[in-house]
RNA sequence: GCGCCCGUAGCUCAGUUGGAUAGAGCAUCUGCCUUCUAAGCAGGUUGUCGUGGGUUCGAUUCCCGCCGGGCGCACCA
């Protein structure tokens, strides 16, 4: 299915015709910035025919009373020419016809433009909206394929808070690609090989309850593991009886092999069962031991293409040309003949271009890797300097107690993440009761599952991911302010306009809304920015953007809500009020789908 | 020592190619439920954007110095 847009500048809405009978086309409805944006283009063209255009962007307004869009990007162009911005400004202007969308334009200040939406333009986007059932997005013009790999927990080991953002973020991206038509292909590298199975696998002969292992797998490898790092700090022998259990797994033992795999059935189950409570999936599930066998032939040939080299017993791959790697070799394998972190990133690496063939790798970890990846994407670059794929370390800050130090609780523990989910829940639950004690318990519980796990999720994809996160039960599971419980509570109040309409299955309006009262001009005004803000989450892969759009969208329905009555009003009033609640109902819903939060009819 | 990140309201934090009077939530104070769900709304209070320079018509944003904090820097991942 192509989306390719015409390039014609002067594109009308005119020209993107209804789906022909029967057959189901993607109609994509005119979003009046990109159409001003087009026009600009050809202006600017006019004036300047050798300028670029394409950091010519038309934005909303950071203030309404300027105007609903603006362009600041004139003074730019105008400042790398040396000239007169605001004489650019009306250069460009005399060649500019928006009069189709806009009134007349507003030179402002050092050279903006400032755009103001005729009401009738914003009924016809609205009325495309309608007609074409999309929401206010475009699909890619040139879809792309992008492997997301996140979440990686490791084997034998509870998910634990630090391994919440990863897998929240990681997958809201993923969400949010796909939604905009991209091919994603997500995958989760498991850490299923290492060290700790020498001490896993002595422990499991020596020291199992299998009684316990059948009640509580995790908390029985867990306990088998710490265990046996207390005996082996303890005793040199049996730290020597686990390095041996390692290098019988490393060289094919059958029973060990078997003893390994089990390890990870029962791990598998464990994170099924976690990722299943948020809603999370993964398109593939390749760990480390995956890549193992790729390890050896790897090594073998960054080494002949001179790539590699010896370096104290070790093999490093020295970025001496690069100031910043000058003094950060990537080990890919160590003197014991042991392979490295890198050594596996790599071969992933390898593995992924081959069999996806993706335009992006987007790597979504913690920000205290940073240096290993940028040594792996160097390496990668004079490994397979001419591949364009794009490699992106999106990495968030740290998990830290209340004291700023790292996070760890009284007893030093770290929280279980199916922990804190049920303590979500559990507080969810309470608030319902309060508020809702006539809705049947079951309902009460299910509101309480929606309520609690969005709150999580929303408190980890509200901040900006770059900050450092402060581990809080209060603020990561507040249902007040500006959370996942504020937009659930805005779409059950459109829904609840709804089931009082008396409508069962209600269908979407066939009429676009008729303006009226400033607050539906606002709302709905807000509604054509969802695209935008999409574009904006994917490109920085920052998922907070489209927190913030939300928040500012169930707000500015709220303030319709409260000043326009939709059930009381006059026929013509309502149907078009309706219409209006059901598109922001629609693009809340969507917009919680994408970061990964369900909604309830009711709460 | 080198590198990366951070420093914005009392607290926690947003701030989209540099753009117009720097915004939310919490906390606090005052109002609003016989009116579509008060998990809500309206209003009050709060800023040397760490600091000193530089570039610019314009700097919270870009560059340099300094102060304060976090993290990372060869056989863990």
């Amino acid at each position: 299915m192509s989306t390719e847009k015409s390039s014609h500048p002067l594109q009308t809405s005119e020209n993107y015709p209804c789906s022909p009978g029967g057959i189901r086309v993607l109609i994509l409805p005119v979003l009046p910035h990109k159409q001003i944006e087009l026009r600009l283009h050809a202006a600017l063209r006019a004036v300047l025919p050798d300028a670029d255009v394409s950091a010519v962007l038309v934005r909303p307004c950071p203030d309404l009373k300027f105007g609903d869009y603006q362009t600041n990007a004139l003074m730019s162009v105008a400042k790398v020419r040396r000239m007169n911005p605001r004489q650019l400004a009306a250069d460009v202007l005399t060649r500019l016809d928006v009069s189709e969308w806009c009134e007349p334009v507003q030179i402002a200040g050092a050279g903006f433009l400032n755009f103001r939406l005729l009401p009738e333009a914003l009924s016809r986007t609205l009325a495309g909206v309608v007609q074409s059932g999309h929401l206010f997005f475009e699909q890619a013009t040139r879809p792309q394929t992008v492997v997301v790999d996140f979440s990686s927990p490791n084997v034998a080991k509870p998910m634990h808070v630090g391994h919440i953002r990863s897998t929240i973020l990681g997958d809201c991206l993923a969400r949010t690609l796909r939604l905009l038509g991209h091919r994603v292909v997500t995958d989760n590298h498991i850490g299923d090989w290492g060290t700790q199975f020498g001490m896993l696998l002595l422990g499991w002969k020596t020291l199992l309850d299998r009684a316990s292992l059948d009640r509580e797998a995790i908390g029985e490898l867990e306990r088998i593991y710490k265990s046996m790092v207390e005996r082996c700090k303890a005793d040199p022998q049996q730290l020597e009886l686990a390095k041996r259990e390692l290098v019988q797994l490393q060289g094919g033992d059958p029973e060990n092999l078997g003893i390994w795999r089990e390890m990870i059935r029962l791990s598998q189950i464990q994170f099924d069962t976690v990722y299943g409570r948020l809603g999370v999936k993964f398109d593939h599930t390749l760990g480390e031991s995956f890549y193992n066998p790729k390890l050896q032939p790897l090594v073998g040939e960054l080494v002949a293409s001179g790539l590699a080299r010896e370096s104290d017993g070790a093999i490093a791959i020295f970025f001496d040309d690069i100031p910043q790697l000058k003094d950060n070799p990537a080990l890919i394998r160590k003197s014991d003949g042991g392979f490295n972190y890198a050594t596996t990133d790599l071969a992933t690496l390898a593995y992924r271009l081959e069999t996806w063939k993706p335009d992006e790798i987007i790597y979504v970890t913690d920000g205290r890797q940073q240096l290993h990846f940028q040594q792996v994407f160097t390496a990668f670059r004079k490994w397979h300097g001419q591949s364009t794929t794009k490699l992106a370390h999106v990495w968030f800050g740290s998990i830290l107690g209340e004291d700023g130090k790292p996070f760890k609780t009284r007893s030093g523990e770290t929280v279980k993440l199916a922990g804190l989910l049920d303590e979500a829940q559990e507080r969810a639950f309470k608030i319902v009761c309060e508020k809702s004690a006539a809705l049947p318990e079951a309902q009460r519980r299910e509101i309480a599952r929606v309520v609690g796990l969005g709150a999580v999720k929303y408190a980890d994809l509200l901040p900006n991911r770059q900050s450092d996160y402060v581990f809080s039960w209060d603020k990561m599971l507040a249902l007040q302010g500006n959370t996942a419980p504020y937009l659930q509570y805005a779409y059950a109040r459109i829904r609840s306009i709804f089931r009082k309409l008396g409508v069962g299955e209600y269908t979407a309006p066939h009429a676009a809304p008729d303006l009226k009262a400033p607050e539906e001009f606002i709302l709905a005004k807000h509604l054509l920015n969802f695209g935008l803000t999409l574009e904006a989450v994917a490109e920085e892969h920052r998922p907070n953007f489209l927190c913030n759009y939300l928040h500012e969208l169930a707000g500015k329905f709220t303030g319709f809500y409260e000043n326009c009555p939709v059930l009381k009003a006059d026929d013509t009033t309502r149907a078009s009020r309706l219409a209006l609640c059901d598109l922001t109902a629609r693009v809340l819903k969507l917009g919680l789908e994408t970061l990964g939060i369900e909604t309830v009819e009711q709460m």
